[in-house]
Order: C-alpha cells, then sequence, then structure tokens
DNA sequence: TCGAAACACCAAAGCGCTTTGGAAGGCTCT
DNA sequence: AGAGCCTTCCAAAGCGCTTTGGTGTTTCGA
C-alpha cells in the first residue's frame, strides 16, 4: 500500500493525502479525518526510503563505534545504550552504528554526513581538542558530545557529569579523614574524564597542601586486571598510599583483589572510593566491604543524550549549551580514618 | 556530485556511467577505466538513499533492541557487538539497532521489514518456539539466529555454541572428581542455553545415576547478586552441593564472595567451573582462585554471525544450516577432588 | 456587486539512483 | 552484399515520497 493507491482510493491527490498526513494546515479537517482513518484501516505506512530521498530525514541517530580486533568497546557502552534506546524507542528514532577503524574514524564522519545517513550523531569519551568533535561541528550536522572536550576554540554541546567535582569531594573527604597519601587508579589518561578527576583530586589536596605524585596516579584501561595490578604496584611500595580514588567499578574488583592477596584489609589498612556508573549487573554495596562510590547512572546520560539529540534534529534546541550534571558522593563501609 | 552531474561532465549517459560503476558488463573496459577513474577523482558516492529507494537494499542490518527502564541489556551484548563491528566494518555494512518495548518486539521487526530499512537481521537470546524466529522466518527476511530456539516447526540458520556439551564436559569432570551433589547457577532458565546447559549437567550426572534436584538449579538473571544470593542459598543447605557449574563470571563473582562469606574455600570446601564468554575486562584467571572455565569467545561469534548476513544477503548463503561451535574446557584452581 | 483574501485541493517536478527496452554501429558468416 | 549478432551506449521509466506553483471555489469587507 502507498501513497498512489491510497491516494486514489481516496479519491484524492497525492498531495493532500501528504499532507493530511503530515499536520499539513491547508487541507480541510474533514477530509483529514478522513485520510487519517484509511491510512490506519489500510495499515499505510509512509516508506521511509523515499521519504527520506525526498526530505533528506533519516528518523536515525548515528553513531561511529571504533572496532579493531586490538579494540575493545567499553561495557559502559550497554548501558548508556539502555538509556538511549529506551528514549529513542518512544520517538520512533533507531540508532545506526558504523563501525569505524579505531583509527581513522574521520573517513567514517565524512561519510555518514555526505550520504546524509542519519539525522544526527553523538561522540562519547571525548579527549582533550578532540577533533572528531571539530570535524563534526564544521560538518554542520547535528550532535551532542558525551562528555567533554578541552581546548577547542569553539563552543559545542555537550552532556557530562562533574567528574572534577566528583573526585574533588571523594579526595576531600579522605583528606579529612586524615589520609595523607593518596593514590589515583584513573582510566585512559587520553580521556578527558580521566583529566578531570584527577584534577579533582589534586586540588582536594593541595587544599591541604599535598600533592599527588607522578608514581601515585596509574591511567589504564579500565579492566579488572589493570585495576590489580597498579593496586599492587603501588601497596608494595614503601610509602604506599592510605586511600586510592579508583575510576570504576570494575578496576575496584581487581584492587579489592590485591588487597586481599597483600594481607591488607579494607578500610583498616587502605579506604577505597570507586566511581559508579551504576550497572546492573554489579553493585558497590555488594562489595565484601560495601564500596563507597561517586555514583552517576550513565544510563540516564543515555537517554539525556537522545533527548537532546531529538530536539536538535527538530529543532527545538539550538546553541552550544553544555550541562554538567552533579555527581553523588555515597559513602560506604570502605573509607574510614588513615591508620596511624 | 550526483550522478548525473558526473555523467554530464564525462559525456555519456547515467545508464552507462551507473554501470561502469556497478561493474556490469555491457560497457567498454576503456569507458569503465575513464569512469572509475573521474568517480574516483570528483569523489563521487553514490547517495544511498536514492540507491536505496531505486533497489531496495541499505548496506545495512538490523537487531531489534529490547528496551524498557526494567529491561537490562546484556554486558555480553558489546562483546559480541565488537565482533559483528570488525567484520562489518570491513564489509561497508552498518548496523541499525532498533529499540522495542521488550514485550512488543513483533511489532519492530513488522516495521523494519515492511519499510526496507535493513537487508537482514539477526537474533539474540532465542528461547524455546521463539516467536521472534517463526516471524522473521514467515516475514522472509535473510536471519541468522545467534543461540538457537527448539520446537520450532521448521529449519533456520543459526550459530551456536555447544552449550550442553560444555556443560556435560564440566559436570562430567566434576563426577569423575569425585563431587556427588552439584549444583547448577544458571542464566535466565527461558532461554534455550540455559536450558542446553542444565541438560548437559544432568546428562553428565544420569551417567553416574546421579540427580540434579529442583532445589540444585538456579536460573537468574546473570547479575553479581544474584550469583551470590544463589550460592547463599546452596550453600547453606545441609546438603549443600560441593561442586557448582556457573553460567557466567560475573555470578561467578558472587559465588566467590558467598564462599568468602559463609568462611569456605574454594577448591577445598567448593568446586566452581564458570562459562566464560571472554570479556577483555574480567578474566578468569584472575579471579583469586584461578576459575575454570567452559570458554567460548561471543566476540568471535558475533563477527561470524555478520559473516553469515553478509553472506546470506549477497546470496553465497541460502538453507538454513546450523552451526554449532565447540566449548573449551579450561582447568584452572578452582577444582579439586569432593570433600571427605 | 466586485475584488481580494482565504480555503481546499491538484498536477507535476523534483530527490538521485537503477533498470528496461531499445538503437546505432561494427563484425562475422554465407 | 545482406542477414544476423555482438558490442556499446542511451532515453526514459520507474522507486514512493515531498513540495512547488498553481487553480477553482468561498468568504468577506467595502
Amino acid at each position: 500500500m502507498n501513497l498512489k493507491q491510497l491516494s486514489h482510493m481516496l479519491a484524492l491527490s497525492q498531495t493532500t493525502v501528504s499532507r493530511a498526513l503530515n499536520g499539513y494546515p491547508e487541507v480541510n479537517e474533514e477530509t483529514r479525518r478522513r485520510v487519517m482513518d484509511a491510512a490506519k484501516r489500510h495499515g499505510y505506512r509512509p516508506n521511509p526510503s523515499a521519504r527520506r530521498l525526498a526530505t533528506g530525514k533519516t528518523g536515525m541517530i548515528g553513531y561511529v563505534l571504533p572496532t579493531g580486533t586490538t579494540v575493545d568497546i567499553d561495557p559502559h557502552f550497554v548501558e548508556f545504550l539502555s538509556g538511549l534506546g529506551d528514549y529513542a524507542r518512544s520517538h520512533e528514532l533507531d540508532l545506526v552504528l558504523s563501525p569505524a577503524d579505531a583509527d581513522d574514524q574521520e573517513t567514517t564522519y565524512r561519510r555518514i554526513v555526505a550520504n546524509r545517513q542519519v539525522d544526527a550523531v553523538y561522540i562519547s569519551s571525548p579527549r582533550p581538542a578532540d577533533r572528531r568533535v571539530a570535524l563534526v561541528n564544521t560538518l554542520g550536522i547535528p550532535f551532542i558530545v558525551h562528555g567533554r572536550s578541552e581546548g577547542l576554540d569553539f563552543d559545542y554541546p555537550f552532556t557530562d557529569i562533574d567528574n572534577e567535582g566528583a573526585f574533588h569531594e571523594a579526595a576531600r573527604l579522605l583528606v579529612q579523614l586524615g589520609h595523607r597519601r593518596l593514590a589515583l587508579i584513573n582510566g585512559d589518561g587520553r580521556e578527558t574524564f580521566a583529566i578531570h578527576r584527577e584534577r579533582g583530586v589534586r586540588r582536594a589536596m593541595a587544599a591541604s597542601s599535598l600533592v599527588l605524585g607522578e608514581g601515585d596516579v596509574c591511567s589504564l584501561a579500565m579492566t579488572e586486571e589493570n585495576g590489580y595490578r597498579a593496586a599492587r604496584r603501588l601497596l608494595e611500595r614503601s610509602d604506599a598510599p592510605t586511600a586510592i580514588a579508583c575510576s570504576s567499578l570494575i578496576m575496584a574488583l581487581g584492587v579489592v583483589r590485591a588487597v586481599r592477596d597483600l594481607g591488607l584489609t579494607i578500610p583498616g589498612d587502605l579506604s577505597l572510593i570507586a566511581h559508579d556508573d551504576v550497572f546492573p549487573w554489579l553493585k558497590p554495596e555488594n562489595f565484601s566491604v560495601p564500596l563507597s562510590t561517586t555514583r552517576s547512572s550513565i544510563r540516564l546520560a543515555g537517554a539525556r543524550v537522545a533527548e537532546r539529540l531529538a530536539a536538535r534534529i527538530s529543532g527545538s534546541e539550538q546553541g552550544a549549551r553544555g550541562e554538567v550534571w552533579p555527581v553523588d558522593l555515597v559513602i560506604r563501609g570502605s573509607v574510614a580514618g588513615a591508620p596511624t
């Protein structure tokens, strides 16, 4: 059932039927009702390929997925996706993932924009002076950055959490509890979020004339194994830290294992605070010693990004507004005063 | 730069240029070279929207993503996606995720097929007599099932791992080691993979005249917390199992925690074998007691599914061939003879 | 009563590609 | 030399929608 058939059946022109269906004003309400009714009754759905050729609108949002045998997709991605999908579903949006060589995403961005494959894109895990952000900005496709870049000479729309503030608060608490030697087990140091978190810790320490030494911060991919290795390295030093801030729950698993392997205890020998993106399958309160966390639901962020993308597509959002969400600090058993 | 401009610039018809570019035989090789050359020089890329309207081919594969605030996307998904993306990238395929109400995926399947939004789809986490499989089969779109359904009155193409065989082997080993009371901490019991795994365990036990009691199998969503709860429930019984087979590494984390909480040890009091889908961020060899596993890379499965989908789209694969991959049994420190 | 504005509708021209149905020219073969 | 066949190209008709640029009919103010 296509438009021609439907309009023929209604003894109307395609123009009128199309307009009736798309809510244009220049059509009699009575006629519109007839058209709407017939469309529903015959299950008419405009062919998206045709509509898309005519309008350029696709009803899809895009994401360039870095791939490669050595590239691991972040497990956070799936939670973000949950939120995004949740919103997208209620607005009849689809998401298209365009796999790209991790080292050459630019080609793919150019392709999807040139081909008008999607109405908008989002960018995640941005880095300082991120070239992808600069690229999509000049290409002129609507976009939202999940996270922030830095040092770009233009403004752009983003949704981020207050990573610096979160880790500032966490470190401040630890310092207040008497800890003098802190360490940070961070994510990939090239990403902005990691930089912000480090900045937060440093700022809190500086307020008490403490410094985070070169060896006190580990920036690694967020795996359990890396958490373990980093913790071992830190804790086996003679001036081992008495408190650690950790960028992910998964790494925290490794930290806990290292602590146990070394015959130490939490929080007796080490206080630990980790960032929690809120996974349904791994909860900080269920750690053998309940884990204090800086908490922010990445799923909600996904929904929000989708919402803003939709708003940008429809034109109801414009400009380069960035929004920064506060992060909760949740205290549980894994922190205590510094050992004397 | 569109076809009309390009053909005009070459003083050829659109027909000829189109055919030259698409490798049709009825065009002079010399001409083809000229066309190809000009196309490359001017960066001509056929507009996919137009091509798609004309041919119906989209260059995309589809996946219906169940969503909802109470629905959690499996973290396995992201690993599968890695593999899929890896293959898709090298074949210029994109993946479109269509979010759907988890309780009504049928509408979405019908929509993407009716709208010809994708060339093929894959279905994951199938259940016995899965309606989605039946649906896409009748809708006539090329598809591959990742996993298997059961009790369908037709054959269909799938790629699955030998879940039954894997858990049969695991249980057989445990029985050989003298264990008499086994338990299974499984995934969602409505899914085929879970049924197969249970079947494997039962078969191995039956061979030694053992049975898996009603209370010896827990079928739950694969979270750390559920692993913990299930293990506690099992281990606090007077006739606690001396060996557990577990369907996921994440649940195994919970099992290990429960064992520790109860003051028991692995493998002294409990032998544990878990299924490992091979996550980069959580490895069985890094468990405090290295975990024995049935191992199968879900990432490779993703790549294989993509490969088969591409083959089906191009027509080079047909029929309902199902393939079942063997699973490795990897013995590590978490298994030992039954306590006496 | 007339002209203008408002209303309700339509024919046809895109959007940019593929594909059908030729057609012109050169070749072979008898 | 003429029939028949390749080879190589082309004009035009789709694909199914939106949108432009109207037309005919009412309504309304002056």
